[in-house]
Order: C-alpha cells, then sequence, then structure tokens
DNA sequence: TTGCGTGCAAAGGTTTTGCATGGCA
DNA sequence: TGCCATGCAAAACCTTTGCACGCAA
C-alpha cells in the first residue's frame, strides 16, 4: 500500500481523530462507531483501508491483543522513535492491558539486537503474562 | 472449560499425534489434514474443542503468528516448568519464526516479576521484529 | 478528464455453536 | 441408562475484495 495521492473528507477526520486517540488503543469497529455517534459516515471498508495504509506509513501501529478479536490500532505520531515507544503487558487471567515504558526494557532490546541480531518491534509486541494483582488473588484462592 | 470426564478413541489419536508434534507448532487446520491424510475422522469441530480444553489445562500453548490467520498450538508438556521453554521472535519482514531459549531472556522475566509484578508466559509471547539477515537485505536497498 | 478513494454488498477464512446422534462408564 | 463427546452444518466474527460511482487534482 502506498501513500495516499488524493486528499480526502474522510481521511481528514480519521486523522483528526486519530492524533485525538494518541496513547489509546481503538478497533475499526470502535472507530466507525465514533463517526457513526457523531453522524458522520465513513464506510468500514474505508477504514481498514486507511488504518492499513497508516500502518504502512508507520503512523499508526496495529497489535493483538486477545486472540481473534479485532485488531488493535494506535496512533504514534509521524515518527515512531521521537515518541517514547512502550510495550504492552496483557493479563491473561483479568485482561486487563498495561503499558510499560520501553526504558525498561531497553535491556531486552538492546540483548536481543546485539546476541541474536534481531531488531524488535516494541509497538507491535505483546508480553502475556499474569499481572499482580491477579497472582495475588489466586495465591488467596490456593491457600 | 473442564476436564474432561470421558476418554474417547478421538482425545488418544490427538494427544499421541500432539506429543508427536513436542516442539513444533501446528493450527487445527493441519491437525485435522494430518488424520485425513492417515484416513483417520475426526471432526473440526472436536479438534477445536478439545484443542481449547488442553490449552485450558495448560497442556497445549496457544498463540498467534501471524495477525488473522489461524492461531498456533505447541505441545509443552504437562509441566511447563519442566520443559525448557522458549520465546517466539517473529520476522516481520521474512515471516519466518524463531526458537529463543528461555536462558537468554531470564533477565528479562526476573525484571518484569520484580519490577513490575508482571508473570510473564514465555510461550503466549510473540516478540516481533526484524530478523538480521531481512536487515541485512534492507540496508543493502538502501544504499 | 483521469483515475484514486469510497461505499456497498458479497466473499473470505477461522472459529464457535445448536442440535441430534453416538458411545463411554 | 445417563450424560458427555462428537459431527455436521449453520452461524458468527473480523477483514478483504469487486465493482460502480463520486470526487480531488
Amino acid at each position: 500500500m502506498q501513500k495516499s495521492v488524493y486528499k480526502t473528507r474522510q481521511q481528514d477526520f480519521l486523522l483528526s481523530y486519530l492524533k485525538e486517540m494518541k496513547g489509546k488503543h481503538f478497533t475499526a469497529e470502535e472507530v466507525r462507531e465514533h463517526f457513526e455517534s457523531k453522524e458522520i459516515s465513513i464506510g468500514i471498508a474505508t477504514i481498514y483501508r486507511q488504518l492499513e495504509r497508516l500502518v504502512a506509513d508507520g503512523v499508526l501501529q496495529k497489535y493483538f491483543i486477545d486472540e481473534h478479536s479485532a485488531a488493535c490500532f494506535e496512533y504514534s505520531g509521524d515518527d515512531c522513535n521521537a515518541e517514547t515507544p512502550h510495550f504492552h503487558l496483557k493479563c491473561e487471567e483479568c485482561g486487563n492491558l498495561f503499558h510499560l515504558e520501553c526504558d525498561d526494557l531497553e535491556e531486552l532490546t538492546n540483548h536481543l539486537k546485539n546476541e541474536h541480531g534481531f531488531t524488535l518491534n516494541p509497538y507491535r509486541t505483546v508480553l502475556y503474562g499474569i499481572c499482580l494483582s491477579c497472582k495475588n488473588k489466586k495465591q488467596k484462592e490456593a491457600k
């Protein structure tokens, strides 16, 4: 997918909404609902096409939280590296999504790059596990 | 989903196949094809139901490699911790999947646990990024 | 005027579900 | 015999695609 040649009403609406949602994640369906509630009509196919284009441009990040539910998108600005990237921690128990600042995990990124030649994409990566409160809950139950 | 109450022919076939596939990953469809080629008929619904049950039991791990393609399953034995767990590295460029031994990333696991109270599930986690050969390829192209 | 972007509806692929049947205990 | 597991087909779900039309440049 390449950059758009024409500017359209829909693109403007979309982009301004995405910027508004910076730091939050959303699905294609949620975008559609947002505009529906504002009585702005944008076809779902257009939304998918535009989101996909923005992902290709690197303006938008795409990742999956729940297996086989809708894809999540997140606005990360025009230049990923200028922003503070973060990892996503997903609790398998309660389903909550935590954002983890990249600083903490720079080691990981560097380790992968230096030792394994693997350039990690923190945006797309979701770390699964159990969060603290759920772990505590589980331990109590076990007693 | 709870443990099965009755033992069935299909469960036996499935489990022995899964053990055979230890360390490799497979989709529900691939399981179906395997048995079809052996002229053993197991309905796809049964396969999904059994796989899901085994995931709940912790015997099987489930993760997604490609966004919105089929889920991957992987047999990890009766006790995850007794085995050598590994992470999955997925190259966004060539699509290859690399297995990464846990030893290397124990630091990460410990860091998350100690600093953030997050107990990582390495099996389910897929780290996305660019592998070395793809990175080299890209740099050549850029010249 | 040219051809890209849009919208609709249909199709696509994976997974889940309802319901009748088969088979384990 | 009672009830769980199975199989089939249909449905559900998210996403992509074909095609005609509208609109930006």
